[in-house]
DNA sequence: CAGTAATGTGAGCCAAGTGCTCACATTTCG
DNA sequence: CGAAATGTGAGCACTTGGCTCACATTACTG
């Protein structure tokens, strides 16, 4: 079904005061990370969600008045879990390499988490007025966190270091992907070489004649 | 609607015999790529492949006798498309860098006619058991395929050449696949970023201290 | 420990489609 | 021309999922 997405999305519809309903919310949020990765949005059903969680429909309509109010408020705990990565790495004082494996080993335990909620949660599922606002920001708060990480240990002779630090990030999130589709995430096989890719990128750049 | 997945998934049910016919069906695969790419499996519905066709919903059904069957179909062109790619890449008998220009642009040029077919054929979409084995043989071919044009190129000490082949691979449709998702597929800066990319990883490589 | 507020429950309503059929029109070909 | 191939689309029969609400249970408070 796809059923009309109401225009009421407002954030919560009750503000949990006791510990258990706190427990309960997150208890929500995690279910909904979990079945939007594995089913996609339209396949995400909240009485699904509300099953994975060990809570009852009501109890989900308690605190989320729709299914988008729902997914918007994943989405936004799972923005603040990624730039939180982004920000560890970048504010590490000791070496470029340390930034790198912090880079590496964030992305790969938000993954770890929630395997597939990325996508869903950045392509697939819709957005309303607030929540395409709170994707832009987004987008630009990571992309302005990449291009710090990446561009300032780049030597050589890029065309564009913006350009570069994005295809380096996207790369990056690429083979994490791959890898939690493989159910491979934590082979540190795996963590190595991506590791190894980031830090040849960075280290050699030279021109490549296009066809 | 979820709608029961009928075990009758007979490969096509009416063999098309006029140009007219194969025309029709050539519309409907294409129709059908976009759409998953576009809505994902579920919200896919055969009506809106149809009309997206330009073809009744009649004449979908007189060659595919439901939607699982029509998904295959277009999985395993899809399929065909992939490993066509990747065999001209690595018949090239020029120099390497030929061959791994050959794999980005063929890489470049499947996203750019169905952005997001190629995630949902491959994670999302359900398989019945022939599906599955066509994916699997797939899987098999892509891999090998990957691992051939890679490889074979490597100098330095990779740990393990054949993660580090994959990795590169994945790297690579990762970055495919943001920029089909940003619309800049089409963008030389970011065909370049993404050969330098593989050059460098196929050049450099070194040990990196892990964690 | 009452009394009240907070929280939790789940059967089921109902509107929204969706997969798919079939009786019929149109086109192609020998 | 006549038969075979192809194309049409209204609509049936059914599944389904978002969401409500009347009620139970648990936690605080004085």
């Amino acid at each position: 079904m796809a059923t009309r997405i109401p225009a009421a999305t407002s954030k919560m519809r009750k503000v949990p005061r006791q510990a258990r309903s706190r427990a309960t919310i997150e208890a929500i949020l995690d279910a909904a990370a979990h079945i939007l990765g594995e089913r996609g949005w339209s396949a995400t059903t909240t009485n699904a969600v509300a099953e994975r969680a060990g809570v009852s429909i009501g109890s989900l309509y308690q605190y989320f008045p729709n299914k988008l109010a729902l997914v918007e408020a994943t989405r936004r705990r799972h923005f603040d879990e990624l730039l939180a990565v982004l920000c560890t790495a970048t504010d590490d004082t000791r070496s470029r390499a340390c930034r790198i494996v912090a880079f590496v080993d964030g992305m790969i335990d938000v993954h770890r988490r929630f395997p597939a909620a990325h996508r869903v949660l950045l392509e697939e599922a819709p957005r309303d007025a607030a929540g395409a606002a709170t994707h832009r920001r987004f987008e630009t708060e990571y992309r302005k966190g990449c291009e710090a990480l990446f561009t300032a240990n780049m030597r050589g002779n890029a065309t564009d270091t913006r350009i570069a630090a994005r295809v380096l990030a996207a790369a990056v999130a690429g083979v994490v992907h791959e890898a939690a589709r493989l159910d491979i995430l934590a082979s540190p096989a795996l963590r190595q070489e991506l590791i190894a890719l980031v830090e040849a990128c960075l280290s050699k750049r030279r021109a490549v004649a296009g066809k």
